[in-house]
RNA sequence: GGCGCAUUUGUCUAGUGGUUAGGACGCGGCCCUCUCAAGGCUGAAGCACGGGUUCAACUCCCGUAUGUGCUACCA
């Protein structure tokens, strides 16, 4: 039978990147595998609806390069491919596990569970559904459920756990895992507004959109039972259960808003690439060799297997992250980078700059970057002219006779023609040694004249970049300002 | 609290009964060098603890500790 997988997110504004990866270990078995993967939304719950949230989801994954064969987008046989929209399945498949005795009616509502809870609680007792003292078809009797339903009563439909009986499952990554029944609650399957819940809606629609692998957050272990239950009530073939570690906070909880970014969509905007966000997040809680870091899509697909995924939950790292970011950005090609770069011009209010320039200024500056949005601070003199130098360089190092030992060169270099770094270099070093001088006596200062700066890119190189003409324009602005 | 799940350097991990416990990030040093980076080399740093099983345990079993998840008419 053919891998048919599927990420079932709920809908609620933006993508955790604990989902990303939940998504992309589903991708990556599914493709490893020749099968399908299918992207289901699950919104159930009304009470929580966010405008626009699947629409965010389905653009977050896509920027990241997962895409569907199955979803609310490109259709499919086993749609529709939202919950909502599939309201009358859920209530019929239930009527069924009411007729075998496997679910049953309850009428308590809200206050009365509490104070239930609160009874259980109090007597140290598992606070769970108390099928034998609550209003539900067992203490209320056939005749009395039927009137009740007959005046529409408000009611739920609560799944029959077995008192005081394992129940079983295999997990792929876990092995075999076993929760006694009388740990387990009489789970509501369909709640008074007629929706069901993720618990019955999650098995009915995994069963009819034929999956043969819910891969998940180790969040949904302990409640693997009630879908166990579920499964054999219908009479139906379970998936095989893969429930993977969570990612972490720095402190070891679950990774959570309030202690830095979670959503894609943040790391996207502080310019991490796609193919960084996707390659960490692989390597947190799986990896094929451990010999290297950096992997395609392509690469990871073709080594993915579940069986080596890892138990234990993954700190995530963001120094490793960046660093990963700098590796993609030393190797991703210019002409790419030029591209995702313009609109930081843009938003810099620098204009007219081609691509062409852009790519061959990244390519200077690309080795001492972590992200391609720090060129701009740290370069902005190779698209504009310096009009400020830094003044702790000035006044530690400018002495009494660098403007006499550097003005012979700023006059040689304003005659050449040739700004070529090449050339530079050769007159420069003809220079310096006529002068019996070292390069770094006349680099330094020469950098500052240019660059504003102490720090930066191969001096020579930046010089044939920036160019004659504007190389010209410094040298006189700067003597202008600070000669005599 | 109960139950589940987990535990290799600070972090991500390789490891599958016999290894000098390997790699990566970060941290330190050295080299390279026109600065800053990058790169190369290198150093410090780890099998949570206690019992078994075994000729031999990081690897298997049992406890303990610690962490974490769940415990909703949320997913």
């Amino acid at each position: 039978m053919s891998v048919r997988v599927r990420f079932a997110p709920s809908p609620t504004g933006y993508l955790h990147v604990g989902g990303l990866r939940t998504a992309l270990y589903n991708y990556l078995f599914a493709k490893h595998h020749g099968g399908k993967c299918i992207l289901r939304i699950e919104d159930t719950d009304r009470t929580r609806l966010v405008e626009n949230a699947t629409e965010m989801l389905i653009d977050s994954l896509s920027w990241a390069g997962i895409n569907f064969d199955e979803g609310p987008v490109q259709g499919g046989d086993c749609g529709p491919y939202i919950q909502s929209q599939r309201f009358d399945l859920y209530r019929e498949y239930c009527n069924k596990l009411i007729d075998s005795g496997a679910a049953y009616y309850a009428f308590d509502n809200a206050e009365e569970i509490d104070a239930m809870r609160d009874r259980l609680q109090k007597a140290g007792l598992n606070p769970k559904y108390d099928r034998t003292t609550m209003k539900n078809h067992y203490t209320l009797g056939e005749e009395e459920t039927k009137k009740l339903l007959a005046e529409n009563v408000p009611h739920v439909v609560r799944l029959k756990v077995p008192m005081e009986e394992d129940i079983r499952f295999t997990d792929i990554i876990r092995g075999d895992v076993s929760i006694n029944g009388r740990e387990v609650d009489d789970q509501v399957l369909l709640k008074s507004d007629g929706f069901p819940t993720y618990h019955l809606a999650n098995v009915i629609d995994d069963y009819s959109m034929k999956i043969t692998h819910v891969i998940r957050g180790e969040e949904w272990l302990t409640s693997t039972p009630k879908h166990v239950l579920l499964y054999d009530a219908f009479g139906w073939e379970r998936p095989q259960f893969a429930h993977l570690p969570l990612l972490l906070n720095k402190d070891k909880s679950k990774l959570s808003k309030r202690q830095g970014d979670v959503a894609v969509e943040d790391y996207r905007a502080k310019g991490y690439f796609k193919d960084t966000i996707v390659n960490f997040v692989a390597l947190l809680g799986w990896n094929p060799t451990a010999d290297r870091e950096i992997y395609t899509l392509d690469e990871l697909i073709s080594s993915f297997s579940l069986e080596k995924v890892n138990k234990g939950g993954a700190v995530f790292d963001i120094q490793k992250l960046e660093w990963m970011n700098a590796q993609y950005l030393k190797a991703l090609d210019p002409d790419y980078l030029a591209q995702e770069f313009m609109p930081m011009l843009e938003e810099a209010g620098i204009n007219g700059i081609s691509n062409e320039y852009a790519a061959k200024c990244i390519t200077l500056f690309k080795e001492r970057l972590h992200f391609l949005s720090e060129l701009i601070p740290n370069a902005r003199f190779l698209f504009e002219n310096p009009t400020e130098f830094e003044e702790a360089y000035l006044e530690k190092h400018w002495k009494e006779n660098t403007m006499d030992i550097v003005m012979p060169l700023v006059n040689i270099l304003k005659n050449e023609e040739d700004y070529s770094h090449q050339n530079l270099h050769d007159k420069t070093k003809e220079y310096v040694e006529s002068a019996g001088l070292k390069l770094k006596d006349v680099i330094h200062p020469l950098r500052l004249m240019i660059t504003g700066r102490s720090v930066g890119a191969g001096m020579f190189e930046t010089m044939e970049i920036v160019g004659r003409e504007k190389c010209i324009q410094r040298y006189d602005y700067f003597i202008e300002k600070y000669g005599k």
